[in-house]
DNA sequence: GTTGACACTCCAGCTACTGGAAGGTATAGA
DNA sequence: TCTATACCTTCCAGTAGCTGGAGTGTCAAC
């Protein structure tokens, strides 16, 4: 298949898929005759992982960590559970720290609203709310 | 004052002052004889609030925003607070994404943990799980 | 005179793509 | 046969927000 009827498969946009071969996380395919790339199940198979793990926020280092073990014959499923629990760690971190951003963001606007709207310099400013963030 | 004062005073570090120079968000300062930058208090307070919107994780072009108006005598507080109320929303949506993300990768764990860790490309393997991801 | 901690500029690299230019190829229709 | 279109190719540049490092200059203390 060519390019277009993998990207398909996959979601991958075809930009995308010829980027990954670049940073060797896909091998290079083989070619047509006309120079077009043609691409088999197993290569299906090798970006539906990739796209799998992207869609999970992994990186492509992570990714390419699990892959190179794949390719030397390595089981990567124990590294990649583990993986996936750093990452689920990872996540529930981020989420803790963008929760309590939200509540800064709320505060700071139920508080603002009660400004004047033309106070440029003064402490009754939104600005000067924000300034305060950095602490 | 010099860069490491300034520095220290609002957290960001001299090679962030100067890259924030270097795109037009901070005016290049005096300079002493010896063509070390000079800031003064205005400095100061014009870093902290970027500093406090890019804690609220503000972009630097909407921090731009925020700083021309205040450049051209306008009170950015109307406008700010609108920003305040759509970054509140934006990380509220992601949360929800991060929510999701984690919730998926739990139960990849749960499930990847009762497998074998030997099967390389079976259905049995947390890699088949992950690229089923995609989906 | 030398050491150490600063300062300066400039260039490169990070992540994960994405857009666009300039060109080649395949197919369908007038 | 010409042409439109929808692909394909390569290569270069840009995005966001810094950060690291090289190479050099300055200043104060010992």
């Amino acid at each position: 298949m060519e390019i277009r009827e993998l990207a398909e498969l996959t979601g991958v946009p075809a930009k995308t898929i010829r980027y990954y071969e670049e940073i060797d996380l896909l091998p290079p395919p083989s070619r047509k005759p006309n120079g077009y790339r043609e691409y088999s199940e197993v290569d299906v198979d090798r970006l539906k992982l990739v796209a799998g793990a992207r869609h999970l926020e992994f990186t492509l280092d992570d990714v390419k960590e699990i892959l190179d073990l794949r390719d030397r014959q390595i089981a990567p499923c124990g590294v990649l559970l583990h993986m996936v629990e750093n990452k689920a760690q990872e996540i529930n971190q981020r989420i803790s720290e963008l929760k309590s951003l939200e509540k800064d963001l709320k505060q700071l606007f139920t508080l603002g609203r009660t400004f004047p709207t033309d106070d440029v310099e003064g402490k009754n400013c939104v600005c000067h709310l924000v300034s305060e963030q950095a602490n």
